[in-house]
DNA sequence: CCCGATGTTGGTAACGTTACCAACCGCGAG
DNA sequence: CTCGCGGTTGGTAACGTTACCAACATCGGG
């Protein structure tokens, strides 16, 4: 860390001193007035504005059993947007409960993550709400975290037991392959995430599902499971086109895929590659999936409400309203065909 | 199998008494361990872990003259991946710098942003890094903040002269527009934020340079400044291009402005609704523009980059690298025809 | 063997705030 | 006129930490 200049803030000793009272009373005031007398209220508040002073929140929140009002938030990802409107939901219900958010991107790194985890412990905060990073679960067991409460977001962590808010991964994707079945597909290629992604994990698992249920047959050469950028994506859906057998339809487990593969498939068409036009079921909504060149079905939900739910399960454990064992929240997903 | 409960945080002083030390030199051990035995030193940090004590930040940084080590970030749409990339290149640096950042959502309510500067000034940010809302700047002047550097990002405030990270607006949109016209364009539309929106006033300014430095001249009727959302950038296209005499190519100055368009056009030619398929130019890029309908060129650039500059501007304030009168940066733009 | 230098450790005070208690005021009831 | 009560105000201590200084141990050189 480098040095700084001090910030030098005025402090309730110079505001006391300028309304002509003691630290007490200007206390007082600031904390809503009881029993302070209207015009020395008065004196005590111009004396405020006059010399800009601020309450020093750390100050306050030193004395043991004073929430510091800040709530600790750390996601994988900052700049997916995804991410961004889950940050936006956990901020809007933080405000809501006058709380601030300190928000840190872990990256998917694990190290990261428990350096954020400690820092935000280090300063008090009232709550923790963690996007994990699905490695080990020591830094967030209780005997760690002290009494601040935590919230997963989207993934769970093996072997730690903690609220939960999650989406329907199994259910939206289950029935967005239903749906391409339903339609009469048959060869349904798959593109997602590896199994250690919690995300990935489950929407393979509606994938498969549908798939079995109806008993068709999955064909692993169709089934591609370690992309995570786009780049990867256009190139794990080129080599599944490029089969002698390729799918009619995909199944695309999240954004980065279904941009990836939507990328590929508008290659094809601009170079006159031939082959079939696949019809594709993503999971997350993108922009402009109604210009797309083939028929896209989007299995949505909105990040914004994780992040408000995640926050809501947070704040009914800090005001005491939710006792009791660990709580898991999922929200649904809704389907929307071309 | 009982749950097990959380506990208080441990102070210095349980640490040292489990380590058989005085609190300073647990401090001392913490604090990098000079002028600490090699032995007493495990013992600490043996005690340390056994507790699983975290230094508490806020007391630390209640000293005069310590950093609290955070960094006030208010930007006014989280939920838009611009500044979603912009928080996340701030918190980089912030993270290089071992600082944390608070974050803030304003949502364009100038009421929100005092409220969120004064909580800031009162958790004894070391920084603030602010889009402003363009209201006014009171709040923002020195006097109210203290010693506490600012930096403005992506737009100015009127009347306040702060450090502040912009983009080239005049200069991509002067670029973009002659593109359109050394294409041999001289119906050109702009579809745009109104000019009280600082980056919505310098790209029409670049839009309208471009044009009357080639002697053609801007027809109100396809100028539409008042767009904020997605929808009605989509019916400020289609008026336009209802028009008798609708335009042959479209300056779109921002990502929302664009989806919008492209969206009237995608319906248009969906609806095979008669009249020319206009090229459009975009400031802000977008995802798969290159599966548009129509040629796109993009005025490109980088928010996340944008967020390092400002958090390095910040820091050079904060380490005394740089002094005397605010500084403007201004970031290149790049652009990318179809 | 002593002395100063160096290394190690602990006590005290202070950062800004507020809970708690004590002191004081004015007013109405007895 | 006194007593007691409620409203108002101020003094003190404590929250967890670290800068500063004092105290003590150890060691090498004279």
């Amino acid at each position: 860390m480098s040095t700084v200049r001090g910030v030098r803030q005025p402090t309730i000793k110079e505001v006391a001193s300028r309304a002509g009272v003691s630290p007490m009373t200007v206390s007082r005031t600031l904390a809503g007035g009881r029993n302070v007398r209207p015009d020395v209220q008065e004196r005590v508040m111009a004396a405020v504005r006059e010399l800009g002073y601020y309450r020093n929140e750390n100050a306050r929140s030193l004395r043991p059993g004073q929430p510091s009002g800040l709530i600790g938030v750390a996601i994988t990802n900052l700049a997916n947007p995804y991410y961004g409107n889950f940050a936006l939901g956990v901020e809007e219900v933080a405000a809501e409960h006058g709380r601030r958010i300190i928000l840190g991107n872990t990256g998917e790194d694990d190290a990261r993550e428990r350096q954020l985890v400690s820092d935000f412990i280090g300063r008090q905060v009232d709550g923790l709400i963690l996007v994990p990073t699905s490695g080990d679960a020591a830094h967030l067991r209780p005997e760690r975290l002290g009494e601040v409460p935590l919230v997963l977001a989207s993934r769970r962590v093996p072997g730690l037991d903690a609220d939960t808010v999650l989406l329907d991964d199994v259910g939206g994707a289950y029935r967005g392959t239903a749906a391409l079945l339903d339609a009469g597909h048959t060869r349904i290629g798959f593109l997602g995430n590896r199994s250690s992604v919690f995300t990935g994990e489950r929407r393979y698992r509606g994938y498969e599902r549908a798939m079995t249920e109806r008993g068709v047959p999955v064909d692993p050469a169709i089934v591609a499971r370690d992309q995570q950028d786009v780049d990867a994506a256009s190139r794990a859906a080129r080599a599944m086109f490029d089969l002698a057998d390729p799918p009619t339809a995909v199944f695309s487990a999240n954004n980065r895929n279904t941009i990836g593969a939507m990328r590929e498939i508008g290659r094809r068409l601009r170079d006159g590659v031939p082959g079939p036009r696949p019809a594709v079921v993503s999971f997350d909504d993108f922009e402009l999936s109604e210009l797309m060149p083939v028929p896209v079905t989007i299995i949505d939900h909105d990040a914004r409400l994780l992040g408000r739910e995640a926050a809501t399960l947070l704040f009914s454990r800090l005001d005491g309203s939710a006792e009791g064992p660990a709580r898991t929240v999922e929200l649904p997903v809704s389907i929307e065909s071309p």
